[in-house]
DNA sequence: CGTAACTTTGACCTAAGTCAAGGCGCGTGG
DNA sequence: CCACGCGCCTTGACTTAGGTCAAAGTTACG
């Protein structure tokens, strides 16, 4: 039985933005329903025209573009909260490929219906050119990682831009996430060797920063990491949810 | 005297989606003004939550990440058409800096006004989300190619990238377009060092793909440079102009 | 209990970085 | 009008971070 918008349990938590009444009311008219899928699960492919967007609601996923000859680049990852596939519901081709990492929950909703919502829902629009605003400012930062810092410098950001991301949704447990992926995903992600992200991980664990094994991520000085990965002390940002 | 929309002389290039007669209207009465700058200036600065956001109009510039310690990433060359400061506009504050590399002109919007283009103009709400989809399309490329490809899969690529650009905007003369910027910058859009980045043009030009010298970059093959960097080949997208 | 999907480790290699010096064109001021 | 300084490009010599290859652990699962 599908989660009514108005006890949306992810809507609750203080990282989202709150939305008005009507707001709630037209997104549970948007909604056309819910999907369930197995870890492996593609979601959507690199040049589709899916008739579908959607939101995470639970579940971890990645999102990956690949090249000619099979290299493969991981653009995110899907946690929960993210709408995936505002591509194809905007430029009406997706771009790159997503695929879920474990089981996940996802609303479903139809891309002709998007148009819609920029008519009536001014409000909802704006927020999803902020979540694509996110988005790029994302990639933004994200490419300034692989293209400037060092393999222990790319490794350390990524740790603590997941585990804020995980704390802003609640998702951790003292200094411990889950963090459901292989080292081939990140190294994908970090355009780094999995044996070099596998020896980096090696000396962040030496070093008593940070470890992971069994798919949870153990911080243990995550101020440590932002000093070696550079990354200046932030708020978490409120954002809308979709 | 600035341009009046109507009659702007970018709108009427063929990869800009047409505007209704009430669209232009509207963007006339959005336009706040027009804004000329010397080569070198300064136009949104990172952390600020400048009150404008603008269209290029002519002219050519850079955006960029700095990193704590100086290191800088160039997010992506501005071009003319191109929307600049839409975070600013969206999220409130720019997450990266941008610079005018040749002399520009640009239309310059008001921030204030952009709730009210989404509340009165849904169709220009939605070409605006359509731009930052665009944006983050191309972010997500960058980032395969800076942690996938090897230097001169790089540089081929952006090489090929940027004259597709320049056709879609008939700033092209046969196998040549203006490409005013420093070596340095390509180095730093591309996560490549400046000697590096040097060598593999020379390179490109021993093999007479590609010679780049005196602010113009003349393409010698490019279905070959598409080759050597994978690139598919792709109908040039209509896309919508602000 | 075998096999397949991951992680870990060691040995070796190479693409790209760093350092350093020189060249070239141009603008400015003596 | 020339020369000096500055910004940018080029080249060569050397170094290194990270890649590749290969093999051995580990875990989960049918």
């Amino acid at each position: 039985m599908p989660t009514k918008c108005f006890n949306c349990p992810l809507r609750r938590k203080s990282i989202f933005s709150p939305m008005t009444d009507d707001e709630v009311a037209f997104m549970s008219r948007f909604k056309t329903g819910e999907l369930t899928v197995d870890p492996g699960t593609q979601l959507l492919m690199d040049g589709s025209n899916s008739p579908q967007l959607y939101t995470a609601l639970s579940g971890m996923g990645v999102r990956y573009k690949t090249l000619l000859d099979g290299r493969r680049q991981v653009v995110s990852f899907v946690f929960p909260g993210d709408l995936i596939g505002m591509q194809a519901g905007i430029m009406g081709e997706m771009k790159h490929s997503v695929e879920a990492t474990t089981a996940m929950t996802l609303c479903v909703f139809s891309r002709s219906d998007v148009w819609n919502l920029f008519k009536t829902h001014p409000s909802r629009a704006f927020d999803m050119t902020w979540l694509a605003a996110v988005e790029e400012n994302f990639l933004g930062d994200a490419l300034a990682t692989i293209g400037q810092r060092t393999a222990i410098e790319r490794i350390s950001w990524a740790m603590v831009k997941m585990f804020r991301r995980a704390e802003a949704l609640e998702m951790t447990d003292g200094q411990f996430m889950p963090l459901p992926y292989r080292q081939q995903d990140l190294a994908d992600a970090l355009g780094l060797s999995l044996v070099h992200t596998n020896k980096t991980l090696g000396k962040l664990r030496e070093r008593q920063l940070a470890s992971w094994a069994d798919r949870k991520l153990h911080l243990m000085d995550i101020d440590a990491l932002a000093r070696i990965a550079q990354i200046e002390h932030e708020e978490p940002e409120m954002r809308p949810l979709m």
